[in-house]
DNA sequence: TTTCGATGGTTACAAATGAAACCAGTTTGG
DNA sequence: CCAAACTGGTTTCATTTGTAACCATCGAAA
């Protein structure tokens, strides 16, 4: 019997990997030019963006970032004075996170930004390849949530 | 008009960051709980193991890592002694490398693992599902190899 | 030849990350 | 009421990463 050999450009990790971090990479180029952002920065933006406010945790859980990387992220986001803390009432170790004047500005411009971005690359396949690409990574999504 | 909203959560670039944060996070406790691999150091081990020798600038076009990765990936198993390096004839300034006994046996361990993960996570799909993200992924990888 | 730009690979340094310890403050059970 | 367990969030420390500078060698052109 002969020995067995993975082929690393099937294998299906490493290929999401690989394309995420391409896809990834390129798409940070626009808030890195543009705002010298990093990742867990725009995740911030973005997600207090679309929800308006909302804590560090549930920040977290939003746009599955470790509790660390949301500290810092509006430690900094914070320190632009693009979000304000409000403490929360009832319990005083929760604050209630909130994007200032500037910070929407800058959300509101990187928006049409972000779906051009999508937009384009989605172009570049056929009607049939982007119903697959979204079932198939629906599918997975699901299939993850599942069973760990 | 009303101000736009990025729902992250459908954002293509995020879905796939997350998705294969995921599964790579997942699979990585493999090589890392069995061995204390890093990922660089899975890839190298990976593609070696697969191709035989290489150098370590296809080992990088390979397994798309960057050279810097590469370098120290390499460096690593040499000290484990999972891998040798023999200086090209006639360009001194590349080495070929190729796995060890050792590094070979760790590899053959390693490779049905990696097999089975992948396999019981497609396992989870349908068979529909399953077409559907390998067409889905191939088209994309198609697409920004054309574009970039 | 000699020089100069490209290439294979390593190293130094700064920034990003993750794990674990930590500090409040809160809840639960006795 | 009080201790113990827990939770939201920050900080510390070690590791990983990316960028850029670097060293050696090679190839092409003058």
């Amino acid at each position: 019997m002969e020995p067995e050999i993975l082929e690393l450009e099937s294998f299906l990790p490493y290929r999401l990997y690989r394309l995420a971090d391409t896809v990834s990479r390129e798409f940070s180029r626009i808030y890195k030019e543009r705002h010298g952002l990093t990742r867990p920065e725009w995740r911030t933006l973005s997600g207090l963006g679309q929800r308006g406010t909302m804590t560090a945790t549930e920040l977290g859980e939003q746009s599955a970032m470790h509790k660390t990387k949301v500290s810092r992220a509006v430690a900094e986001l914070e320190r632009r004075r693009w979000l304000t803390r409000t403490p929360d009432e009832k319990d005083r170790r929760v604050e209630h996170l909130a994007l200032t004047k500037a910070g929407l500005a800058a959300y509101r411009e990187m928006v049409p930004l972000a779906k051009a971005f999508e937009r384009e690359l989605l172009a570049r396949l056929s009607v049939e390849e982007r119903v697959a690409i979204a079932r198939g990574v629906a599918a997975l999504e699901k299939a993850l949530e599942e069973k760990s």
